[in-house]
DNA sequence: TCAATAGTTTAGAATAATTCTAAACCACTT
DNA sequence: AAGTGGTTTAGAATTATTCTAAACTATTGA
């Protein structure tokens, strides 16, 4: 049997994190294959930790924020900032937006489609807009 | 001279303190006072700390905390959360949005007819809309 | 294939913002 | 003036995150 046969469930994963200049490490392609197969989400660094730990992955929590925080810069994930006390990081790198249950501290996708700006302001000088986040925060009534 | 002639310089926030229910104390007075007096702007607790003490008033990071969660409360101040890492509080609590410099980690506002929004979905069974915030993300450039 | 090198991971310490604790304090009623 | 219950405080505790420096490993070139 072919080697690559044995490698190819991370052969995707590789050739991403390649792509994006990261070199494939265990951990980052373990990572990288727990947040692509987790479809979209939001999660913090401890639940990530929590979530390769169960998959019998022994990674150090500063790893988790050192690979999250070069995924958001290679655009993989997306650092979602709502609740001050923690970072949330969506594997949902599209164009949209987000509910925010503030009782339970947890968010919701929000279809681009679903929320229509149609006026916003030139940023100022010397300024560029690096995104528009909208935020519906809601509490269970 | 009359007593209220002197008091009279708190007289205007004993007021706004008594009517939210809060024990008009000498610290609360001290940075209820020094918030109106801001005019329009966003301090986190230790900037608002460092002006109590400018101000010459003692007060401990912990009141701090505790009057600003108050004032969050009761309306006076609003909280907004732009930076894992730290709170704002925005002494305008009308409606309005917000740009973020990322780098300088500083809030600016946008007026609320500068942003129009002319859709938003329903908010899920049983949720009931707190605030809509927009924040325009902006890095120098 | 091997060694050198440069990037990576790690445990644990360090930091930063915030909250907790329990004792001292003080505003308000009577 | 005294009692009561809310308030303030210093300092310890907590939480999320970052730092550090040593051990490790992917990659490159011989």
């Amino acid at each position: 049997m072919k080697r690559e046969m044995v490698e190819r469930p991370y052969k995707e994963v590789v050739d991403v994190l390649k792509r994006c200049g990261l070199r494939p490490t265990r951990q980052r392609m373990a990572l990288a294959k727990l947040l692509r197969d987790a479809g979209d989400c939001h999660l913090t660094a401890e639940e990530l930790h929590a979530r390769a730990a169960d998959a019998g992955h022994r990674i150090s929590l500063a790893t988790i924020y050192n690979a999250l925080h070069q995924f958001t810069e290679a655009g993989l994930v997306r650092e979602i900032v709502v609740d001050s006390g923690c970072s949330y990081f969506d594997t949902n790198v599209s164009d949209h937006h987000h509910f925010f249950f503030e009782d339970r501290r947890e968010l919701k996708d929000i279809d681009h489609g679903d929320v229509v700006i149609s006026a916003v302001p030139e940023p100022p000088e010397g300024a560029t807009v690096e995104r528009v986040d909208v935020v519906i925060r809601v509490r269970s009534s």
